[in-house]
DNA sequence: TCGATAGGTAGGAAATAACCTACGTATAGT
DNA sequence: ACTATACGTAGGTTATTTCCTACCTATCGA
């Protein structure tokens, strides 16, 4: 009845974009990465911060649907969901046009330069 | 000595992450990548905030380098600058391998359900 | 030159995000 | 059963974002 709780009602499209803004959990998705499905302890070592603040982190990669977890005896493992970002790469799509304009304008001008040297 | 403006002092990812991050400012990529360079009053007039507000996410996106302005009269007309949105293509590149597999067992597995079909 | 228009800055309030210290729960090992 | 480990939730504080109401500056038109 009283919907207040920021990021868990909210489209999925901004759930993962809120989700992404932060630097601590795109390492967190590097990680995972790189280093494949890890159980917290192993991830939270790569931060300063105290432990259910990197919680807090898990939450909102999980809201988003960026990372999964299998519990294994008294570890769970997060694993990279790597789906939903082909939202963001959805939502990129239609301003490729205009970098590649811009990038065409840039590299004619510097090929016409190119003439002095 | 003390620079604590948040959003001005940081990576050119973070400040782009952080633009992109609320629904206002992607809004206003949309409306200027749909209808070309427009000035302050046009884009202002899809939202409700008052124009100080507006103006702040003006700000936002021009020290992520995803707008550009130029004065014309009274006006000033801002454009999409889409350039920077390549670092976010770019970030995602890494993770295109992930979300390929993980669409690709989900077309198996459907495959293997068509069999009842 | 005066008033209206376009858009910004200053300063502050309200909402949200990010972090912390307890503390609770579940599992593993003894 | 008892203790330690792995994580989470509760509740509260601080930092940051978002939004507001003045108010300042520049340009246009009468």
């Amino acid at each position: 009845m009283t919907p207040t709780q920021t990021i868990e009602n909210q489209t999925a499209e901004n759930r993962i974009f809120a989700a992404l803004a932060s630097p601590v959990r795109r390492e967190v998705l590097r990680l995972l990465r790189e280093g494949g499905p890890q159980p917290v302890q192993e991830l939270a070592g790569h931060f300063e911060m105290a432990r259910p603040s990197f919680s807090e982190h898990l939450r909102v990669l999980r809201a988003a649907g960026l990372v999964g977890e299998r519990k294994n005896g008294r570890r769970r493992f997060y694993r990279l969901e790597a789906i939903p970002l082909t939202e963001v790469q959805e939502w990129l799509t239609p301003y490729e046009r205009f970098w590649r304009e811009r990038m065409n304008e840039l590299d004619n001008l510097l090929d016409r330069m190119g003439d002095d040297e």
